[in-house]
DNA sequence: TTACGAAATGTTATATTGTCACATCTCAGG
DNA sequence: CCTGAGATGTGACAATATAACATTTCGTAA
């Protein structure tokens, strides 16, 4: 991973953690896994993936307020950033999709009016492969 | 506007501000607002907001924790439904984007996975036209 | 007409999510 | 060594959202 070296302390914790689950955690469920390595408090917590965000290695997932690792590369290219995810209302699950070959079509659509997009975030929530059967 | 007769007293109220004020509003900030129309806690709000949501009268903007009046025609078909948002950093506007044209293309993207898409939201950071040059 | 139940509404308290303010620590440059 | 900018820790608090339960409304059927 880029940058995953000149993480400090807690960031490593927090990113560690969110790695080895692998799914979307809240920043409280985080703080309550994290405890052993030291973090006390909210604060540090959202410190931690305030800049791990800015480091592109977990996103924000908006309508779970939840975050989880990132796991496509985003060249540390500056923004705009596209990043889309598809969440599992059944199991919770959450995948990110890549949509650097639609981001063209995305920031043109608002362009049109005039808009300047700076970076994107699509979320689908439906059924997953395993779910939608049942 | 479709179904805007059969809403009831805080329905009413509710939407009747979000139209009135024509920007995206928090939920306490409506509270604020709807006071003198008898409405008195959070959950009333909230009861309204998701009546209202599911005739498709509003639309909550996730990254904002915020919500709307819809400005498009949504048919009152079923399930999958689309929406987008541009939403200005500097100024706050909120705009509706018809995504129905990309509809088909976001969900085959997921679809390549299994993922059975429901509905979907995206949402773009930016600046508005107003905005850009300042 | 009355009685009943389901759904809507109101009310209070509480849970969850996120931020502020300020003290303390760290460490590179002068 | 000093200093000061940025990182870190800590406690309090603000903002957002839901739970639990009482009350009301209203259609329906005895």
């Amino acid at each position: 991973m880029p940058g995953t070296s000149d993480l400090n302390k807690n960031e490593t914790a927090v990113y560690d953690e969110l790695v080895r689950r692998g799914s979307a955690l809240t920043a409280y469920e985080l703080l309550d896994s994290v405890r052993p390595s030291g973090i006390r408090s909210p604060t540090q917590v959202y410190r931690a993936l305030e800049r791990l965000a800015e480091k592109h290695l977990v996103h924000r997932v908006e309508s779970m307020n939840a975050f989880i690792a990132c796991t496509h590369a985003h060249d540390d290219a500056p923004n705009p950033d596209t990043v889309g995810f598809a969440i599992c209302d059944e199991c919770g699950i959450v995948t990110e999709i890549d949509l650097s070959a639609l981001e063209s079509i995305l920031y043109g659509l608002a362009d049109k009016s005039g808009f300047r997009t700076e970076h994107s975030r699509l979320e689908l929530r439906g059924k997953c492969r395993n779910c939608k059967t049942s």
